[in-house]
DNA sequence: GCCAACGTTGGC
DNA sequence: GCCAACGTTGGC
């Protein structure tokens, strides 16, 4: 069944691994490990190969969406819930049925300005957007399309005086 | 299955 | 650093 390219958000710490890390990086390629929220991961399963991703970062000043990316490998396990005394060691997770996944994400370009959270809750097409619900803590979750393309026409434009 | 306690997230 | 909001855990 045929499936048009869907569109995500993903959050990271700038501080961590920011967009402009994913930009640096080797084939401006990254592995998007350390996901450990349920509802999360199932929208990681849900990515499939060409979709675009928002990556957004999260814990910045400001805070906001500074880039696209694309999936270019499909969710697979996260070795990381296997390595005891990492961060993200999960004991609980059998190595026969994985927890938690990840996927391979390629930088694509940045926004032409980073589109800070202040502005998207401003807009008010992008009410619904997750990211923008006061408490919302998802750190993978869908955009739609009409979200999408509103975010990448407001980048576009001078940021508001 | 309920729900209080706890730990974490994330904006500010 | 504060603290509201949320997800998870575990006792019952």
């Amino acid at each position: 069944m045929a499936r048009g390219r869907q569109h995500w958000l993903m959050k990271t710490e700038p501080a961590v691994f920011s967009f402009d890390d994913l930009m640096a990086a080797a084939g401006r390629k990254a592995a998007w490990d350390g996901v450990r929220n349920y509802q999360a991961r199932n929208s990681l399963r849900a990515m499939r190969r060409g979709d675009l991703v928002f990556i957004y970062h999260t814990n910045a000043a400001p805070s906001g969406i500074a880039g696209i990316a694309e999936v270019v490998r499909e969710a697979y396990p996260d070795p990381t819930q296997f390595e005891p005394g990492h961060d993200h060691f999960d004991p609980r997770s059998k190595a026969q049925a994985p927890s938690w996944d990840m996927v391979d994400v390629r930088g694509i370009e940045a926004l032409p300005r980073l589109l800070s959270l202040e502005e998207l809750k401003s807009e008010p097409a992008l009410a619904s957007l997750q990211v923008c619900q006061r408490g919302s803590r998802l750190s993978v979750h869908p955009v739609s399309a009409a979200e999408w393309e509103r975010i990448v026409a407001l980048a576009k434009r001078k940021s508001r005086p």
